[in-house]
DNA sequence: TTGAGAAACAAACACTGTTCAGTTATAGTC
DNA sequence: GACTATAACTGAACAGTGTTTGTTTCTCAA
């Protein structure tokens, strides 16, 4: 055909992700490929590689994005003063996204790059900053305690959280249905923070 | 060829299944194919489907013999009495477990059958004999509670562990390595057993 | 000895990711 | 307005994939 220049190269970016999402939200990364992205876009598959350098690029991409949405997600969340109310928060909001979208948030723990390769810079600083937010959250109930204890204290809740959804969302927790796992969130943040003023009241 | 007979219909299939464990366990789920499986074991790939109904069924039986193998790990721990410390080593038992293969472990969590088909009674099964294992355990450090209890609690728990577990095999739980994932869980286990101790007494 | 059926294969189908030579429409120059 | 350089895009090709099917060959019982 040759040139068209219906879209900028960012707008075809745009497309081309838009779509590639839709696929995965709809059918699974099990479902993505080149050519149905292009059959969608009504490109031809050559063209996703002008823009992007391979498929992993593309869910790289859209997996980063999730990321984005996930920290703002945490950050605009209502003011709750008191520190378990506000890990009770935290935890409920990423159940919540999750859940919104299990095929599109499984997206991050299903897709490995091959192997030798590991996940770009960019892509360890979003990972850090949702980390942050995590401790920032937790801190409050650790006064006193050391930056590592924190740090520590931090990923055994952001585990546990992930542990429940994870399972939850591929239905790999017998009989746990979606209002279920909000109970099993309430019961480990429950734990967590008796447990907490426990071991830092002893 | 036609005809070759020097493996018996039970003996190609342990074959099969042996070879597909060496190359998920070497490469990982995504190397495995049906080609490559009779390439090992020097087989036309048209055989495979003698026996399997297609690779999902090769897959979930290896899943089936890992979830035994946990189970037979699990029941055969040495007798430990003081429930904490049970609890711990059923955790670290865990932890082991899946570190010992990676791999192999994710497998459990990568692998997902087509949409609308879910896993067979079988696989349920051994699933909830698995948490029958965790709710012995825990049970001791919850007298007089509710059978709904257990099961809650055993479920909060064994999420906790696979969360640590899971996002440290996969290396998305920044700067985690084997070792510090057993600190993870150590800090886990004890904010879990000091919560239930404070929840309970209370 | 012969026929039946089991065991295995090879080829085919429709797909996959990726590359790249070739084609075309456009923007910019004269 | 004509012309060219080039950006934009295509489509075919390559080597792989899961799975099905028809065919061949071998074994064993009658």
């Amino acid at each position: 055909m040759g040139r068209r220049s219906v879209h900028t190269a960012d707008q075809l970016r745009e497309v081309i992700i838009d779509a590639s999402r839709a696929i995965i939200a709809e059918q699974g990364l099990q479902a993505l490929s080149a050519r149905e992205i292009a059959r969608r876009i009504e490109y031809s598959p050559g063209t996703l590689y002008n823009i992007f350098q391979n498929l992993d690029d593309i869910i790289l991409t859209i997996e980063g994005q999730m990321l984005d949405r996930l920290s703002d997600v945490l950050t605009t969340l209502p003011v709750v003063t008191d520190p378990g109310q506000r890990v009770r928060q935290l935890a409920h909001a990423y159940l919540k996204f999750s859940h919104d979208n299990p095929k599109l948030w499984n997206l991050l723990f299903e897709h490995h790059l091959p192997a030798g390769q590991d996940v770009p810079a960019w892509y360890r600083a979003k990972l850090n900053g949702l980390m942050g937010q995590v401790e920032a959250a937790v801190a409050p109930s650790l006064e006193n305690a050391s930056e590592d204890t924190i740090r520590r204290s931090a990923r055994v809740l952001w585990a546990g959280v992930h542990g429940i959804t994870s399972l939850s969302t591929a239905d790999k927790l017998s009989n746990v249905t979606s209002d279920t796992a909000g109970q099993l969130i309430d019961d480990l943040v429950g734990l967590y923070l008796a447990g907490l003023a426990a071991t830092h009241s002893a």
